[in-house]
DNA sequence: ATGCCTTACGTTATACGTAATTATT
DNA sequence: AATAATTACGTATAACGTAAGGCAT
């Protein structure tokens, strides 16, 4: 049998000419990398090289060996990392999300229910996070429109309903509910990574966005401005509200989202009590 | 990198079901199994096993390492095989033919304008021929049809007469030329191996064959009988006839075969010198 | 002389075997 | 008790580095 070094320093020379450069590229000797050709000539019992002056270059066998020595070692290379990522799959619960909202407190609660496995999030797309459930880059995915795919099961896990953060001094600050429509051409200040909000933001006619990047220095910005901005009963309930200001309920129905909790139907049994404590809660 | 004597391993356990029944199939010991097996585990960084009672089974990702493990001893196995296959190729001319006559001469002539390979020879059907020269099992092949193939390039060489040989007592055995027809419903000695020649024996109307294997102990059946038998010009010239026999010429034109050399347009000008001497000869 | 490969020799790493131990049936 | 795997230890194979030699350009 043919040891995988062989193949290695094989695949080496073919790439870099000469026995000497090869050697140096591995780290190892020339009179090793010299002994190991020989070998590897004895081994299938054909010359693999031929003597041109006073250097060595791979012959018509040499350069089949060579072929068949990347593919080996890329099949090695491809064995090592798929075992590796598929292991990691498994301790990991990526969990995707069309919005950031349902991130806050669901994590959390995955983490207690399956405290060996790492919890990771993401917010990205429906039509990414859809196509990676099924290509097993997710373990769960959390949408606002529930999948017809019969391959995927779907649990209700609570809902998301947007507010206006309006300073106290704003002209409706007093009101008990608004609609997008009246807030027609002001400025406002928002995150940058909103998901699904995204579309619903462009509701609000003329309206312009200053966007911050994460949500803690969003708040800090918020606190020191008079500029409206955005809070949802998620939001609120985990941040509170700066006692400058008012949240006032948006009344249109897009600022009401329903989120859904989708995985692969294969995976429902593994995760049920993670569903049932979704049943529960919502 | 991981070393094929690990996979190896890896292979026999997944084929054998524990590592005793491996070890004991490699000829190695328990402990050695189980060292290398915790190797690749360490390798890795995954378990590829999982206790079950006092024994180990491959884990998923046991089985996925076992698969790739399979498929890259397979192309090491392939690698060396057709490496080995090729330069033995190189080294021998294989030449097929449709009948025997032309192996009678032509490879001595073969062999002395190369001297350093080594000449094979075998009698097919021109079908199987054809396709196996072009599958690059055979250097040359010989067949009766010139083929149309441009791929395929052709020269003469020579041609071969059928003869009966007759006993001297034979109603025939004085005639200039008898036809096959004339020799309706007689039983007749042959060589089981005359390729081509098969079909033109059947042209003899209720004729039976007795066939004897090899050339030279047809000749000794043949000698001590008088049964009526084949020759041909060929075999005349290597052989001789017998005293005790007249060799008739058969007038059919199917008691005529024209030979032609073929062999890959590519490897036209590396037998040069052969055509060449077929040239001169025919 | 210089660049590249090979040979010879001593060292080290490591895969292996033996023997004893643990764990499960 | 029997079967299977593991641990501990010593051995031997063989891959490697160093140093010297060969053979081209």
């Amino acid at each position: 049998m043919i040891e995988t070094y062989l193949l290695e320093q094989l695949d080496a020379v073919a790439r870099c000419g000469t026995l000497l450069a090869a050697s140096e590229e591995l780290h190892i000797t020339q009179p090793s990398m010299s002994r190991a050709m020989k070998k590897l000539e004895d081994l299938i019992g054909v010359e693999l090289f031929e003597h041109r002056g006073n250097r060595l270059v791979l012959n018509d066998y040499g350069r089949i060996a060579a072929d068949y020595a990347r593919r080996i070692l890329d099949s090695q290379e491809e064995m090592v990392t798929r075992i590796r990522m598929l292991e990691r799959s498994r301790r990991t619960i990526l969990l995707g999300s069309c919005a950031p909202g349902p991130l806050f407190e669901l994590p959390s609660i995955l983490s207690s229910l399956y405290p060996d496995r790492t919890i990771s999030t993401e917010v990205r797309d429906e039509e990414s996070l859809l196509k990676d459930l099924e290509q097993r880059v997710y373990q769960m995915i959390i949408l606002i429109h529930k999948p017809d795919d019969p391959t995927i099961c779907t649990h209700p896990c609570g809902s998301e309903h947007l507010y206006f953060s309006l300073p106290k001094e704003h002209r409706l600050a007093g009101e008990k509910a608004v609609r997008f429509s009246d807030m027609d051409g002001e400025s406002f200040l928002m995150a940058s990574e909103v998901g699904v909000w995204d579309a619903v933001h462009r509701l609000i006619p003329n309206a312009r966005y200053l966007r911050q990047g994460d949500i803690g220095s969003l708040r800090e910005v918020v606190r020191s401005s008079t500029m409206p901005s955005f809070v949802t009963d998620l939001t609120l309930r985990l941040y509170g509200l700066d006692d400058s200001r008012t949240a006032v309920p948006i009344s249109d129905p897009e600022a009401r989202m329903t989120y859904w909790c989708c995985c692969r139907k294969e995976d429902e049994k593994r995760y049920l009590r993670w569903f049932q404590a979704l049943e529960r809660r919502y």
